[in-house]
DNA sequence: GATGAATGAGAATTCATTCAT
DNA sequence: GATGAATGAATTCTCATTCAT
């Protein structure tokens, strides 16, 4: 996490920085990234970077727990007033959100893009509390399955994987096509494809 | 795409080369594949490499060239051979034989890989060659819709699309955990949710 | 020397940062001793630093300056206490000396060390302090000359000079070896060698 | 050592990049070394220092075998043409040979000089190759011993260091002060006194 | 008198690419 | 057609020193 030298800093220079490595953390993969980028972006000196920073790593570190706050106070609100939600419509819930996360803010969407490949040792080990985040989802689908919504004997985290590969995806494809419009329709037609499979029975 | 010298070099030297190519190409992404790896695999001089490929883009370009041949072949044959299979059929038909290539070659598989989460310009460049396959796809659903097998109310490019991406997903997985005995069950399981469905009728 | 910034602040003050500054100038040799380490021993400042002293030498030289006052006046000492012994019993009771004083502060003499293979400019400022303490050598061995115990013909220059240098590399294989116990008695013996000489009579 | 590349170099080339590193690792310790006052003084560029060498271990590596190489010829020639010599004519004589290469080539001796007091573990390692040349001197002082020339009772690792010390203290000495004249009668001088002692018997 | 943010030159090392032979 | 030496900009990171507050 940054110094306290980073952190003495006025808001106004704090944002400029942040902003600066999220362009650059956006562009590429954290093993690419480029801290004369960063600082050329920010207009600051080189020495700077390194009083604010203890190195590339901390910088990300932080960039990334910046996002994750946004990220969770999203989560939060979704989860919180939606207890007793199906898992499908909690799903739909969370991309409504996730898309309009998108949509304001791509290059954070981009950030954790790019944390799925790279392979430093560093952002494997970052990868692995990214995987906490699942577990409620398993109780969600179980809940179903109690309620008798989803059939029983479905392989859960297959699911779970499935659902996200495919969110993964159109989203992907959304910043590609620099297209949020489509992405909702494409979203639930997928999601309902999972729902009731594309067999005519 | 490779430069004249290259092509009229004797085919045992260019298979050497490409092999080369691949073995550096399959390590890790193309910016961070290094030319002085593939010259000393591939026991050329320095010079010589430039004197075959413009720079490294234009030697990553004849790879991928080279490797989707041999995956178009594979992909026809299946097609040629199988005219009358159901879709599900063919995928999985399709599934059997990528995991067979994965095996014997799996750095090609690997290049692709990496492809995906490099530089964007080549994304686009690779998008190409991946959507050549995709259109008899189409047909089969087509086809298969006609006889009463697929809904037909289904959004036939989203469908392959999901089916392509999980594809990728359990692939990826798969080589990651560097286990392969498990994918055919996975996948399996995967193409039978977008079957059949989750929700309990 | 420190500027009158840093003579005006209160003893307490001045003992921490000069502590700071000890602590670090023995750690390693002064090219490599880190400003950055001294205001962290020292909880001053980085500007204060500045104030205190004009620069990182300006601050090794109050240092040494420091420690020649302490160790001057443990010469000094010696001198004035015994003032009829024989040199060589002189030498030994400032061996003795230098011994207890290097185990009550090994960083003072660790100063010294490093210093000698350093900058050499600062080496020649060194040998200022150093060149003190010889000339009540000498008279010492003029004494003992004209008493009939020391070979009249003697080089004194050069035997104050050997019994230094011996003296100085015994002191540093002893920090080396962190192995305080055997210096008083190699030293015995390196004197015996000097005073009765290894030829066989 | 260094790569083909640099052996390729024909010898000028050679002999100016030798040079080049020699003026720099004779003027600091080997971890003060600036690559780039190297590449400075030899006229090279950065990328062609690492094409020559690995790292700075390794053309310092280079380096002080180059030198080993001529200071070996020289100790050879002393050892195998007098063979029979005692030992304080073998020091003088190898004294002598150090003299006539120091004037020769002071800075070869002033690398070996900083080796002595550089801390990084890669010194440390070079410098117990070192220690091995001390094994023939103690049989030339174990024969003078039995040949009753020495007295049978002295400490011999003491009075090969004493030796050496007095030693390197005297060149160190004619080094700075740029005088090479005095050092031979002040070496005799030395080595009489740790021969025959100073007390008047 | 104190503070600590800002600086920029310097460190070692890598690597795609060029060019003379 | 082959070679491999030469290049220099790029990388991350360190640190003594300055300067505005």
């Amino acid at each position: 996490m940054p110094k306290e030298t980073f952190l003495n800093l006025n808001k106004d220079k704090q944002t400029k920085i942040f902003k600066a490595c999220v362009q650059e953390f956006s562009r590429v993969p954290f093993s690419q990234a480029s801290i004369n980028k960063i600082i050329r972006y920010a207009d600051i000196s080189r020495g700077s970077f390194y009083q604010y920073f203890k190195d590339k790593e901390d910088c990300y570190m932080y960039v990334l727990s910046e996002i994750a706050k946004v990220k969770l106070a999203l989560m939060e609100q979704s989860t919180i007033y939606h207890p007793d939600e199906s898992f499908f419509d909690h799903v739909k819930t969370l991309i409504d959100q996730t898309i309009q996360w998108i949509e304001k803010e791509p290059e954070y969407y981009m950030i954790g893009y790019w944390m799925n490949y790279d392979d430093s040792e560093f952002i494997v080990k970052l990868m692995e509390y990214n995987a906490q985040g699942m577990s409620y989802f398993k109780e969600l689908i179980v809940a179903d399955q109690r309620k008798g919504l989803i059939d029983p004997h479905v392989d859960i985290d297959l699911l779970i994987r499935m659902i996200m590969t495919v969110n993964k995806d159109i989203l992907m494809d959304a910043y590609r096509k620099k297209d949020f419009n489509r992405i909702k329709k494409e979203f639930l037609t997928m999601m309902n494809i999972i729902r009731k499979g594309v067999a005519n029975v």
